[in-house]
DNA sequence: CGAATGATTTGATTATTGTCAAAAAATAAT
DNA sequence: ATTATTTTTTGACAATAATCAAATCATTCG
């Protein structure tokens, strides 16, 4: 639990009462491998953390699996139009690996919002690093090519390449496995 | 002011205290053509509303002018990670046509949403509608053609290609002006 | 172990867009 | 109105990555 309230206070700073209220809503699973989170067509309920493990975030699209995300130990991550929506997505969230997951639901997250000034706050603070976050990928994605976007990924997350298989990596950053293979092979 | 009010309140209700409170803290400008908000390398102390007119966020990448955003009647717009980190950026913001701006200063926003928990969840509702859009956003860069992506802005705004120079229309698409001219030949 | 399945690499070709250069068109200035 | 300046278009070519196909390489399972 302690890296878990450790990215928790990183955030935002919180009274005690309202930590406590808010540390007491995760629900926390234990999953295998090749366990599906969120299935196709429905709505992402919860928001995740990542103890221990992978999850790959992807979707289907003209047929194609694409890799929107893929969230190692210790981060935060979520269907974000599905869960702020509260709609059906056609997103699909499905571990890599046995994975320790926290999860906190869509009206309890919200209930703490409006009962409590500073959790609404915490998580505003929260989004607004996601949106910041949002602006760099996309720059990257405008802008790097694919050998600079890999060479970003390895130095960002060493463990990937031995944890990921290729070609999720290489949906993941835009590219087909076919490229990101011809990018290894100049190493 | 309606269509501002319009716009603020359909981010999410406020009661009367709190949303008089609110428009109370915009400050207004009338701004001729080609002047600048942001300048280049200062801190984007604003969020801006443009009531009437054009502004463009643009950044200087490598020597060459990126367009970010460009701002037509009634939209919001800032330089969003200079504002939620309050550093100074690279951004700039300039009009294209005399413009009415109204903007909210940053510390003014942040007290508002330390007093009032409805403005705190109202500003949050509202960088949820930009994380959305950024995700939006990134899906239309990394998949569509440069061709679908200008038809789609044609769509969305008519009349910014009358508006707006071509080659700020290319590098907010994310291409060159060349690859522009040509697309446009094909009608 | 050895076949079968799945993942990765390699090869040949194509499509899209970028780059650099110059011409043409549009706009502004004298 | 004519010149000067800026903007847009066109042309030739190069670069990046996609596509389709086949060949390796690795892993799993009987």
């Amino acid at each position: 639990m302690e890296n878990f309230i450790k990215r928790i206070d990183a955030i935002g700073e919180l009274s005690a009462e309202s930590k406590a209220a808010l540390l007491d809503a995760w629900e926390e699973w234990s999953v295998p491998k090749d366990h599906f989170l969120v299935r196709e067509n429905s709505v992402a309920h919860h928001l995740f953390y990542i103890k221990k493990g992978i999850a790959r975030i992807y979707y289907f699209k003209n047929g194609k699996e694409i890799t929107e995300w893929i969230a190692l130990d210790n981060q935060f991550f979520f269907s974000i139009i599905s869960f702020f929506e509260q709609k059906p997505s056609n997103l699909i969230i499905h571990t890599l690996e046995a994975s320790e997951v926290l999860g906190i639901h869509y009206d309890k997250l919200m209930a703490l919002c409006d009962q409590y000034h500073d959790i609404e706050r915490w998580f505003r603070k929260a989004i607004t690093g996601s949106l910041i976050l949002s602006q760099y990928r996309m720059d990257s994605i405008q802008f790097e090519t694919a050998q600079q976007r890999y060479e970003k990924l390895l130095a960002n997350y060493p463990t990937i390449v031995q944890r990921v298989p290729l070609s999720y990596i290489a949906s993941f950053l835009g590219i087909t496995q076919e490229t990101l293979s011809r990018i290894r092979s100049q190493y």
